[in-house]
DNA sequence: CTTAGTGCAAAGCGTTTGCATGCGA
DNA sequence: TCGCATGCAAACGCTTTGCACTAAG
């Protein structure tokens, strides 16, 4: 499927989702939603905000966050939160098994997606007695490339 | 090892890295510590103060965040954060590798942890290219036993 | 004696909320 | 028309910070 097929068959998604919860498919909802689909990387609140704004769409703060949540509870957004930072959301495919994992930096924050199929499948098919899954996230937590020079050199 | 032995070995190896960090040892830090190093289940930086008080011991909030973020460094502690509520902080052995995940829910934000030691063994061998490994932490969202059963009733 | 560490209160900052207005159904 | 959704600004709650004071080394 192309990035512009997925786009548009994740539009339709979303207005199903709208219609089977009743509610309003406002502009709003659908020039956020259009700009959380195309987005490529992870995402702040305010990185939305101010890329729509570029593109001469201004929505309150109120509306991104009620729209975000939407998004999340139709399942084409994941929310992640580190350390003290603002969260982070990606946008995911609805239905789609997660299909890489984290590594994040403990001493610059720095976060980095990798892929390992195996390793998450062999996560995916994990069964609990009562406990329905629906998805998962993996952080592995440690030091990047950068600042591992970087203490090398400060440690002689 | 029996809690006790293993508390003051924690407690001797506080010691040691605000030794190694030039740090002061004053009688805050080390009751902060003792409380934590004490702590069985996952705990709010508000919940420690309240136990704390209950001890008849008064800690301000900034030394209470400035001491939790020396325990982490110092691997005592990890931090969580779920969604939009405050962080958790869980108290670890130093080296020691993570035993457990954590499962939770989507619709009441309840956590609850699962071992799981043949999984967490290949997790904890994984190696990446130029990135150092220290810890992980894996969350499994999903639903409940108990909001399942609430759905299933509400949905007839 | 020096200065890191503490307590307190105020500030910060991401996020949520209340309320008046606007607009989808 | 009816009431959900929006925008705005104020409120919120966790966390950090500035400052004067205390005490570790």
């Amino acid at each position: 499927m192309t990035d512009q097929k997925q786009k548009n068959s994740s539009r339709e998604a979303f207005t199903q989702f709208l219609i089977e919860r009743g509610l309003r498919k406002t502009p709003e909802r659908f020039a956020i939603a259009d700009k959380v689909l195309g987005m490529k990387d992870h995402f702040y609140v305010e990185s939305l905000r101010e890329s729509m704004e570029r593109d001469g769409y201004r929505v309150s703060r109120a509306t991104l966050y009620n729209t975000i949540q939407l998004l999340i509870e139709a399942g084409f957004v994941r929310r992640h939160q580190f350390d003290g930072q603002p969260a982070q959301y990606e946008r995911v495919s609805p239905k789609e098994v997660t299909n890489h994992h984290h590594l994040v930096c403990r001493k610059c924050g720095k976060v980095k997606e990798v892929k390992d199929a195996e390793l998450i499948k062999a996560l995916s098919l994990k069964r609990y007695r009562t406990f329905q899954p629906e998805f998962f996230t993996l952080y592995v937590y440690g030091t990047c490339s950068t600042c591992q020079r970087k203490l090398k050199k400060s440690n002689g």
